[in-house]
DNA sequence: AGATTATGTAATTATGAAAGTTACGTAATG
DNA sequence: CATTACGTAACTTTCATAATTACATAATCT
């Protein structure tokens, strides 16, 4: 399957603007993040929504944050883009009479919420002030741009 | 994303060769399954190299369950589909220098990492035989057959 | 006012992984 | 030796994410 990374690009996107005090155009973060302006903007829209960043039409313009980082929970971020699927493991038909089907579906479902529920607790427990204090403990490389990407394990 | 439901089938054609002494025809499960033989000996195939299932070929061949189910549990299923990726949200950029994107993949890296040995203790703790005492305690209906499927959420 | 710079979005195309299908080889049985 | 089943490679289909194109709208600067 091919794996969401709209979560990550996002948090990527945000901490670099944490970086700046001038607003960044879509243009300029795109750039950043090896991909299109469009892109950026769809992405920040969502978050836009949830009142966590601002944007600016005409000269000058772009993409600010909106408040402050450190409150802002990786789980608000989730959320703004609204809960995308968490699990690329699903049940092979959701709605099926057969209890075969129905005793996998309910015991692998219990399984996936328990793993789902410390998933976004743990989310909730990581603000962006969190992560990027955690960039600036490193900080000593400048940020470099390769294309690629993929998943956990 | 689509969702892998490799372990949702296997499970479930498991659980149906329990209600079964003689052994079934990938056709037979596929019947059952609402899906095609191949997909069925392309699953079981991957089962029977961890010895979970054995076949045998022409006539009154097909498939049989090769261990105790009180001894099999969700996670030598899952492991003996090799690791079916469990989530769906990934990193971007999982090589890039990029400082940002190295604290973004950790900081999610390791929520998904505490989400995913959860998970994986859940599957070590139940059995196929537990999972088979769920359905025969909801037994009444008969097996019935519909397509779709998708995930959880 | 009018040119320029940005965002806002719809519509289209590209990508990639799972699932389904076809085709044919191999082995075991009646 | 015909039939039944597994064993697999190769190909096609499906579908969601991501990337791209195209154009409208709004704000700023000269």
């Amino acid at each position: 399957m091919k794996t969401d990374s709209r979560l990550s690009g996002v948090l990527h996107i945000l901490l670099h603007m944490a970086e700046f005090d001038e607003p960044l155009t879509s243009e300029a973060l795109a750039q950043m993040m090896c991909t299109n302006p469009v892109v950026v903007r769809r992405l920040l829209g969502a978050l836009r929504k949830e009142g966590l960043v601002s944007s600016e039409k005409g000269h000058g313009g772009g993409w600010r944050l909106a408040k402050d980082l450190r409150k802002v929970s990786l789980y608000d971020v989730y959320r703004a883009l609204e809960h995308p699927k968490i699990f690329a493991i699903g049940n092979r038909n959701e709605t099926s009479g057969c209890l075969v089907e129905r005793a996998v579906n309910h015991v692998m479902g219990e399984s996936f919420e328990a793993a789902e529920a410390l998933l976004l607790q743990r989310f909730k427990e990581v603000s962006l002030a969190d992560m990027s204090a955690h960039v600036h403990e490193h900080w000593a490389e400048k940020p470099d741009c390769t294309k690629a990407g993929q998943s956990h394990q």
